[in-house]
DNA sequence: TGTACATCAGTGAACGCGCGTTCACTGATGTAC
DNA sequence: TGTACATCAGTGAACGCGCGTTCACTGATGTAC
């Protein structure tokens, strides 16, 4: 019962002033998100602050959302790459258990600080929980990670059936993502050992899959 | 940097007529929740919807984040009552390790059921983490019911440090939230299995524990 | 290499809508004697 | 037990603001010959 909403980029910029001012649109609206919420956040604010006229604006963002989607599809890729770069890297395997669990808390630490270092991270964070929209993106991405944790086990664990080990994977990346948030809405509460101890948690679970 | 907006009830209601004017409101808002997004949400909608007039509203509540909060609190009020009873009937303890699973897993579907009852549940969810002043209160009702399990487990686990242990619980506490906001997002994706891993993940921690 | 023209990029100013909110009022309920 | 009065509850109508959006336009950049 989504009421749709355009989401598309109207035009992408040709020229480089255009490719400029279309950063400028993103960068401005990190920055506030930073301050304020998603849901205070309006285009005529960041025109603004950017020091633009809503009809640049509208010429390459058909609204809000289109902003938020195109800030929440750099987020998630940023943190998607690297730890794709991680699985590849065989991040899930390791000689001793300890081995296993250092490199699962390098990756979380990871994982946490790029959010951190994203300006807005954390306001974006919240609106691809809580925008209908854009929580359909999160779920894309997670399930593409979820996947290819599947693939990366798959081989390890004979036994389990596929439908198990599918929503088994699918709720560790989805968990991952849930500390790793909470970790950078809270950073001064025990960060370090809430990394440690999910890292523990996963590390756990996947020995007595074996 | 957030800007306060004033949350408390201006009114209670003393007459019968208006309490069921209050609760009018609030189950009209949990319904319109669940239709379109909490940001969507005006008062003057839910007026129109339950047949009232704006001043009628605006003499309980200040504005729709004052019904958000009370939809917020009886959500989680009802969801930590739930949870205190499990733990205080030894909800976190068994002979065996099965008991133990069974138990937590009993637990957490409970949490999934109450939510989908709840009118707007999934949303009210939503809201409890996205918008930042209902974060608090989430972030209270999760804190209060992780001190229980710290309360619960301490006696069990003398070897580990309080810090440690305290946080342990407050992840513990957080990713069951997480687990089960997964579950009544995305019902039809396998619910059992997720809630059943989630449980065995959790219990495998505590093993580990002791 | 310069000029003419097409296209791209952004401005200034304004619009309509609907949101949050309030004022002055009427009607309903409770209570003192 | 009835009446007068105080208080509670809700209405009708309107307000100002700012949000999303658009129109007609100027200026900047690219390109064909």
């Amino acid at each position: 019962m989504n009421i749709a909403i355009p989401l598309e980029a109207k035009l992408q910029p040709t020229q480089a002033r255009a490719q400029d001012t279309y950063e400028l649109v993103l960068q401005t609206a990190g920055e506030m998100l930073c301050d304020m919420g998603f849901e205070q956040l309006t285009t005529n604010a960041i025109c603004k602050r950017a020091g633009l006229t809503p009809p640049a604006l509208y010429r390459y963002f058909p609204n809000k959302y289109a902003i938020l989607k195109v800030l929440g599809d750099r987020l998630m890729t940023a943190q998607d790459d690297v730890v794709i770069a991680w699985l590849e890297a065989g991040g899930l395997t390791g000689a001793t258990f300890e081995e296993r669990l250092a490199k699962s808390i390098a990756n979380q630490r990871e994982m946490v600080a790029i959010a951190q270092r994203f300006p807005g991270g954390v306001a974006i964070g919240r609106a691809l929980r809580a925008v209908p929209m854009l929580q359909e993106l999160r779920f894309i991405s997670r399930d593409m990670i979820a996947d290819r944790f599947y693939s990366a086990v798959r081989p390890h664990f004979p036994a389990i059936p596929a439908v198990r080990l599918r929503a088994a994977m699918r709720m560790i990346v989805e968990l991952g993502y849930a500390a790793s948030e909470m970790v950078v809405e809270e950073p001064d509460r025990e960060a370090d050992i809430i990394i440690r101890e999910t890292c523990l948690l996963f590390a756990l679970y996947f020995e007595q899959l074996r």
